[in-house]
DNA sequence: CAAATTTGACCACA
DNA sequence: TGTGGTCAAATTTG
């Protein structure tokens, strides 16, 4: 038996902390500051707007639905998807709230966004984007949780006080797609078979390759009826996107959605909360396997293991996994953790 | 031979 | 100045 935490690091993230992610990313800059600089009145109202109507949406496509599809996973997905875009307008009116007061505080942020590329290099890191602990079986074998990412081991330290090195990893499309995630992956120190793992900003790789199950989604759906007419409110809700600059991070999410078409079919646990929580949560277990069984020959069955996921909701439910951050006063929805 | 890993050195921060 | 994070040359792996 496996069983997995999932805790998200929820921290009022100040201004400097915000940059200093998303240098790498320089788009990711530009277009945070897009909506920060332009983020005036009008175009929060507008966003309160938009995402009041595709909630209203989305609940008439949940009941349309609950009659259409006899599949309950589609009902689900339906479900989830609602609660979704619930949080998000959540966010979005805490981010009204919030903006006005960061902009009177704030100064030059394009001369701020020069000096964190040129300090990039090797500063030490900001607070991460998500920690996971994992732990092994009596064998040191992990389950087949494969994320598609594709990681890089570039660096491995001996940590004072722990007992056990820490590997650092980054993504392997780093330099061919700019994509700044890394991950650190540690033993902890009171049980050698739980594995400590931090990640650390978001995959703006886009490489991300689908799990077995997931293929298997996809071409379920492919084949499903009802996938169309997800897909094509999937597709008016990115077109209203679009027509709106101020509301450009919406696109993300949605554009990141598109290629997963398991977002409205049978997902297990893991490719919930994967999906819920933060882009940058990804579970992995290529690496694991190097990391845990060098040199051993795995044969790991995806169905051999069961995980469990154990969060501080202990609930299955993707979007009761962490909304503490509604309750952070400092939280604004231009934070970067939400916007790719 | 290209890609991945290892590992000592380097650098920035506390 | 010690520590943690990253670099990059050397080495290993597929």
């Amino acid at each position: 038996m496996v069983s997995i935490s999932i805790k998200t690091i929820n921290h009022p993230r100040n201004k400097t902390t915000h940059h200093i992610e998303q240098t790498s990313n320089f788009k990711q800059v530009k277009l945070s500051e897009k909506v920060k600089m332009e983020g005036d009145k009008s175009d929060q109202k507008m966003l309160l707007d938009e995402l009041s109507r595709a909630r209203e949406l989305m609940r008439q496509l949940t009941v349309h639905l609950e009659h259409l599809s006899t599949s309950e996973s589609y009902g689900t997905s339906a479900r989830e998807l609602m609660c979704s875009i619930e949080k998000a307008f959540s966010l979005a009116k805490l981010s009204c709230f919030s903006d006005q007061e960061k902009r009177s505080t704030s100064g030059s942020l394009q001369s701020e966004n020069e000096q964190d590329l040129r300090d990039m290099s090797r500063k030490r890191k900001s607070l991460p984007t998500m920690t996971r602990q994992i732990q092994l079986t009596a064998e040191g074998e992990v389950s087949s949780m494969d994320d598609g990412y594709h990681w890089r081991k570039y660096g491995q330290k001996g940590i004072l006080g722990a007992k056990h090195p820490r590997s650092y990893y980054r993504c392997t499309h780093r330099n061919t797609y700019g994509c700044s995630a890394t991950k650190q992956m540690q033993k902890a120190d009171t049980n050698p078979t739980v594995l400590n793992i931090t990640y650390y900003g978001h995959h703006t790789c886009h490489q991300k390759i689908p799990t077995h199950e997931q293929q298997q989604d996809r071409f379920d759906s492919e084949n499903s009826h009802e996938q169309h007419h997800l897909l094509s409110f999937q597709t008016e809700l990115k077109a209203q996107d679009q027509m709106s600059s101020s509301f450009s991070f919406l696109s993300a999410p949605l554009s990141q959605a598109q290629p997963g078409i398991h977002l409205f079919s049978a997902s297990t646990i893991d490719t919930r909360i994967t999906e819920s929580s933060s882009p940058t949560f990804v579970s992995q277990t290529s690496e694991l396997k190097n990391y845990l069984n060098k040199g051993k020959n795995l044969r790991t069955s995806e169905t051999e293991l069961t995980e469990v996921i154990s969060t501080a909701t202990s609930t299955t439910n993707p979007l009761t996994v962490d909304m503490d951050f509604l309750l952070d006063p400092n939280f604004s929805f231009d934070d970067s953790n939400f916007l790719s």
